[in-house]
DNA sequence: GCTAATCATATGTCAGACGTTTAATTGTCT
DNA sequence: AGACAATTAAACGTCTGACATATGATTAGC
């Protein structure tokens, strides 16, 4: 575990890599103690602050955590999925938001890859998640409901169908798919009309996943993912209507 | 944007947080700069080591850079696709060596999300792409490869043909998933009767994708799941039965 | 033997300083 | 006046040394 001392600079990116490559390569073990912070800083010949913000790079992608005290330190995280989650959603979002990318083309990247559990989903799906499901669904049917409401039930319901198929690493991949449609679907304000359509999709989403039917998920899946184009395309449309009239 | 000065500690991380947040909400526009080290500490009531730390936690997500000099400062990043990849890809890799997923689930979600790039890549393959194919089925066909090597041509085959499909996102959700399967593949040492077989589906894929069958490219990869999952439960097989032996 | 006070260790935070990079400003020469 | 060079100022990068705080381990006392 070794930096370059003649390095121009950004001594702590240099630290936090050589441990990220300690953790990588397996040299550094799961629930493993690092040197403390004092010990690293004499083997890397650099000051206990520059190792500090090291350590903090890694803490922040959830390699390492800290305990204080007597018997604390830095130590080798095991990177849960519940953890990965929180960043993949992070990440998946703001690069919708900071690359233009289009309501078509991020909605065609979530319903295909969420129309690969269909099969997966048909044959595993619990009681839970088919419980999960309907009750959502009964939810969006509900009048009251704001359309921030409608969009985060929408986003329950379609992670109990992603985690119906019973594969930890696909409900993680998915997790960043399906949440970070979530700020580009409440874009779109939903009328009690195209509210009672959508719902009538996921009725028979449930449906065909009771019976496990998998082409029949599929199925559905796929022209809800064209319903949710076609409703994106006539805002705007509407929108620019509006703006050719202002 | 403000702290909770009561809290027990770890004030670096509640800055981190209000600074993510004030980019994610939008208060923070792309290539905007951030006030100085010496001023934030000052608005936050912190030292200034203690921001630094919250930046080097920001700059490790990408969600900031910083330069030095006159005009120097941190500036909100626009997070490229290219900067996701990576850590996309770490977190992955961590996530399968640090949790016990089996070979088989990992392949298992691989393949299921791969085979949804299979109708939007047989419309949208260009000549590009399939020369990458080729190229890299050709050189997995030379008997002097390594299997790490092997292995490294298998991963750029397999993102040529997610790449095809034309969708960015895609393309970053699977990074994760194809990528990550590489250390687990080279853990399946390679007989020249398995390579054959699998340079075979290769190029029966590339085939189809030239011909804009999008079935059969699903077809063939389904069959090369299989047939990859099939190898790695014979190496585990072996591996039991030399275990029982010793 | 059990509880409570003490201690050692390690992280969390602060203050102040110096070096380095970089761009803008200023000054000088042609 | 314009172009080039020297100066300056702003900001990050790093260091030193210190104090505060949390926590497990040790020890003292009952």
């Amino acid at each position: 575990m070794k930096i370059d001392p003649n390095s121009p600079a950004d001594l702590s990116a240099q630290i936090a890599k050589a441990i990220r490559d300690a953790i990588m390569s397996g040299d550094l073990l799961v629930d493993e103690r690092l040197p403390s912070e004092a010990e690293l800083s004499e083997q890397f010949d650099v000051s206990r602050p520059t190792v500090r913000e090291a350590l903090k790079r890694l803490g922040a992608q959830s390699l390492i955590r800290t305990q204080r005290g007597a018997t604390g330190g830095a130590f080798v995280n095991r990177l849960r999925f519940e953890d990965a989650y929180g960043q993949q959603i992070t990440t998946s979002t703001l690069l919708l938001s900071m690359n233009d990318v289009s309501f078509g083309t991020a909605c065609e990247a979530r319903y295909a890859l969420e129309r690969s559990c269909a099969a997966l989903a048909s044959e595993r799906r619990t009681a839970d998640h088919l419980a999960t499901m309907r009750a959502e669904t009964h939810r969006q049917s509900q009048p009251g409901l704001t359309d921030e409401a409608f969009c985060a039930s929408d986003v329950v319901f379609h992670r109990a169908l992603v985690d119906a198929a019973g594969n930890p690493v696909i409900s993680y991949q998915l997790a960043g798919a399906v949440e970070a449609m979530q700020p580009l679907m409440n874009m779109i304000t939903f009328s009690a009309r195209s509210r009672e359509t959508i719902v009538g999709f996921h009725s028979q989403i449930t449906d065909a996943l009771e019976q496990r039917d998998g082409a029949a998920v599929d199925l559905q899946l796929s022209a809800l993912a064209d319903y949710t184009n076609t409703l994106a395309q006539s805002v705007i449309d509407a929108r620019q209507v509006a703006r050719a009239n202002s």
